[in-house]
RNA sequence: GCCCCUGUGGCGGAAUCGGUAGACGCGACAGAUUCAAAAUCUGUUGUCCAUAGGGCGUGCCUGUUCGAGUCAGGCCAGGGGCACCA
């Protein structure tokens, strides 16, 4: 039996599931009930990602243990995921907070550890002064902490940190592979990686026997170099600082500015003039001033550039504050080599001013610059990654332990395999700021794995991230005693469908093809890319409320009153309707899933949250969709109820002999039945459930006659209706299938088998227009020849009309769809 | 600033290959049923002129084509990603 592992992203255990959750878990259900369906062994199980700040934070405030917390939301959002009726594989249940989760998680980091993939060193680190922890680069977005908005600092720590930028090349490599994940979520990570290729130039400091090494991606406008810059972190501007106050003030500066918002708000591009001036590589005798510069970034490249203002706006508007020189070297491609004022040009075109390279394009230019730069000996080709590092230690309790000890002997020591795991303490106090785990009295203290004298534990605890990075295999066997099992996760993996929100495109995923990169490098697993087929679901949206003082309302508070105007549903003051926007909290425009599902049905929930928006798109929540989901549910259910007397029984052999009526019955149902599986394919549910309601229409009018075959394809189109939407509606169905008369359950059925001969029609209506307007449409023979389909268009009315006077000048007939006179 | 995506009725959206634009749902309107309401059922519903019938119509402008929502070029609007990345 072929195997299909589809997964929806783990939730984390807030508390309650949200809408979002229904949408994204009932697309997953879909799909995994349809393969089943279709003969696939289905892998669809269900964890939590449970480890993370909101549990110290319930813990600070409520009294009430991280861990009681996170496993009291769980319980309660187990609970609501099973009144969805998903079809998930519970004994497959974890959740990353439990031991038996993480301790395998830390035999991962010992791998890495024994490979190198994995390293410890002093960095500068993205500090949330909110969350007291770091943050990676990641998680920073437009300056603030992903989580608690607080604007970020840069601080000096020793930091873990994962080997990901080692593997920028095969990760951008691994994206032409992923050709079922959306463009979108490919190029997102492609700019994130950020390949550029450069040189890298060694300039002499002239006066000195050093040199400063810089990155640039234009070594072909040396000609126009105008100063050097370093960043403030440079070793050279670090040399300096002690006997130079100017260069010491400007540094600290720049660690003040950090990423705060002030730099985010276009900061000033400001300097220091080092008094040290570089030698050019091209133009004997000329030097260039050397400063520290607050638009360099030492994490980039080598931390030092060369300054070309002429053809890079950053550097032009440091030459303008600082009076340096603007040089043009690129002429425009008109040829244009005006002086640049304040716009630099970054456009393609020819050389001047440039000596040996001078007429030639912008691309020769650059090789020949690099080539005589190998030739002096003071450069080469490189590439550039804006990757960088992960680094993935946390200042935290409410995570996993990293199993590594320090020891004064014999400095970092990785934990013995067999003490594995190093489970977190119990008895913790949240009431200072800092690390509880460093707070602990005795937790932190060990001996050392190697040499068995006294010796600190690292206190640090893992990214959340490192979590959800290998969960997926973990599921296929989540009670082995290895990480992973080798031979479940050679069946299972790579999952064939995985479906979550856009905003993971980058962090989540990322990681996780990192991370199973990594778990090949140590033997753990042999897949390359974790997952097959992506697809990112939109949100779910709602209308926000206000009352007339300004108070956001939630929308059970809001009702119409006889006007039609809406008003509070108990003061009956009048409410302004707002946008309509992302559900949020804070605006109140939430719906429960919880009551959507007592009021409508899980069923009519599902099928609503399918069947209006393309599930790429966001979808807006309205009660009158729900209404709509539930009213058909109504209608099928009252249909076949009313009609059982009308057909065959069970198993009852096919007749001979069918009427006109029946079909045509059975050539909508083979119809319905090709296009639903399509659409489910393709994960089009939208256009499924649009072509189910059609299907409702035909079947609603079809009444019984008792002429040939009518009773027979009266159940067959039951039963294809009742299967198709089985993967919607799985309570309803259920009900219909055993109403049917089937012993066994819908769930375990397979998908109907299609009569291709049924959904070809043998006459076609083709369309005639007259100098592309449409004139008539005439019924024919499917497949009928061109001339006598041409001379039936012809012969219509309302086409002669058309033609009037004018001379025929040309027929164009396309077999099955269309004639086409032209006057 | 750079990169990407999306623009179709009152609304969500459909249109597989360039071939009848507006499927399907919601809403609205009219009718049936009902003492009445709810529920249900039937019909109408892009727009303009209107009697038949016709004109216009997929953000705007050009183009390619017998034929363009679909392809190409140029704009406009909305959304998203990245952003001192040298």
């Amino acid at each position: 039996m072929p195997k299909y592992y589809v997964l929806e992203m783990f939730p984390y255990p807030s508390g309650n599931i949200h809408i979002g959750h229904v949408r994204n878990y009932t697309m997953g259900d879909v799909v995994a009930r349809y393969k089943r369906a279709r003969g696939f062994n289905v892998l669809h199980p269900m964890g939590w990602d449970a480890f993370g700040l909101p549990a110290e934070n319930a813990a600070r405030d409520k009294n009430v243990h991280p861990a009681e917390w996170t496993y009291a939301n769980i319980a309660n959002m187990r609970r609501e995921l099973k009144s969805m009726g998903l079809s998930l594989d519970w004994s497959k249940e974890l959740a990353t907070c439990h031991p038996g989760y993480y301790g395998k998680q830390q035999e991962l980091f010992l791998d890495f550890m024994r490979d190198e993939l994995v390293y410890r060193k002093e960095t500068w680190v993205n500090w949330d002064p909110i969350d007291m922890t770091v943050l990676a680069n990641e998680q920073v977005i437009d300056g603030r902490g992903w989580r608690s908005g607080a604007l970020v600092e840069k601080r000096k720590l020793n930091q873990w940190m994962f080997r990901i930028a080692d593997y920028s090349e095969a990760l951008l490599d691994g994206l032409d592979t992923l050709d079922r994940w959306p463009d979108r979520v490919r190029l997102m990570q492609e700019n994130w990686i950020g390949k550029s290729k450069g040189a890298r130039v060694q300039f002499k400091i002239a006066g000195t026997d050093q040199d400063l090494e810089i990155y640039t991606t234009r070594p072909d406008t040396l000609y126009g170099a105008s100063f050097m810059a370093v960043a403030a972190d440079h070793p050279l501007a670090q040399k300096l600082m002690p006997d130079n106050s100017a260069i010491a003030d400007f540094v600290a500066e720049c660690h003040r500015m950090g990423t705060s918002e002030e730099a985010i708000e276009k900061a000033e591009k400001k300097g220091v003039d080092t008094g040290l001036r570089a030698e050019h590589p091209f133009i004997e005798g000329k030097t260039l001033p050397i400063y520290v510069a607050n638009f360099v970034l030492m994490e980039y490249g080598t931390g030092a550039i060369f300054a070309c203002p002429a053809h890079d706006q950053r550097d032009l508007d440091f030459a303008r504050k600082y009076g340096l020189e603007v040089t043009r070297v690129v002429a425009d491609a008109d040829g244009n080599e005006a002086d640049v004022e304040t716009e630099a040009y970054t456009g393609p075109g020819t050389l001047i001013n440039s000596g040996f390279l001078n007429g030639l394009e912008a691309d020769d230019a650059r090789k020949k610059a690099v080539a005589r730069l190998v030739e002096l000996d003071q450069g080469v080709e490189t590439t550039n990654y804006r990757l960088r590092d992960w680094g993935l230690s946390r200042q935290r309790y409410w995570g996993c332990p990293i199993p590594v000890v320090h020891c004064e002997a014999c400095g970092t020591v990785p934990e013995k395999a067999e003490n594995l795991p190093i489970v977190l303490p119990d008895d913790v106090t949240f009431d200072k700021p800092g690390n509880p785990l460093d707070h602990h009295p005795s937790w932190k203290h060990t001996n050392c794995p190697s040499c068995g004298k006294a010796a600190i534990r690292e206190t640090d605890t893992m990214d959340t991230f490192v979590d959800s990075s290998w969960y997926f295999s973990r599921f296929c066997a989540p009670r082995n005693d290895k990480p992973v099992s080798q031979a479940d996760v050679d069946y299972w993996l790579p999952v064939d469908q995985y479906i979550g929100g856009i905003e993971h495109a980058i962090l989540h995923l990322l990681y996780s093809r990192f991370f199973s990169r990594a778990m090949k490098e140590t033997g753990a697993v042999e897949f390359t890319e974790p997952f097959d087929g992506l697809f990112t679901q939109g949100m779910v949206t709602h209308e926000t409320y206000k009352s007339a003082d300004g108070a956001w309302l939630f929308p059970q508070d809001v009702t119409q009153n006889d006007a039609g105007e809406p008003v509070h549903i108990e003061t009956g003051a009048s409410v302004t309707i707002g946008g309509v926007e992302k559900m949020s909290k804070s605006k109140k425009n939430v719906v429960d899933p919880g009551e959507i599902i007592d009021k409508f049905g899980a069923d009519a929930a599902r099928w609503f949250v399918l069947s209006d928006s393309p599930p790429d798109r966001d979808m807006e929540w309205t009660d009158a969709g729900a209404t709509g989901a539930w009213r058909f549910k109504q209608r099928l259910h009252r249909f076949i109820e009313e009609n059982l007397d009308n057909i065959v029984a069970l198993d009852a052999p096919e007749p001979s002999e069918f009427c006109d009526q029946a079909t045509a019955l059975r050539k909508e149902g083979h119809k319905t039945l090709m296009h639903v599986t399509d659409s489910i394919e393709k994960l089009h549910f939208n256009n499924a459930i649009a072509r189910i309601y059609e299907f409702m229409k035909t079947l609603g009018d079809f009444k019984a006659t008792g002429k040939p075959g009518s009773d027979w394809a009266l159940r067959e189109a039951m039963e294809i209706m009742v299967s198709v939407v089985g993967p919607m509606m799985p309570h309803l169905t259920e009900e219909l299938w055993e109403m049917l008369g089937h012993k066994t359950i819908l769930a375990d059925s397979p998908w109907p088998t299609l009569i291709e001969e049924l959904t070809v029609d043998n006459t076609v209506t083709i369309a005639v227009q007259v100098k592309g307007k449409l004139r008539a449409t005439i019924e024919v023979q499917k497949d009928a020849p061109s001339d006598a389909v041409e001379a039936l268009a012809l012969a219509e009315e309302s086409v002669i009309k058309a033609i009037g006077e004018n001379p025929i000048r040309k027929v164009i007939v396309v077999p099955n769809r269309i004639v086409n006179i032209v006057i």
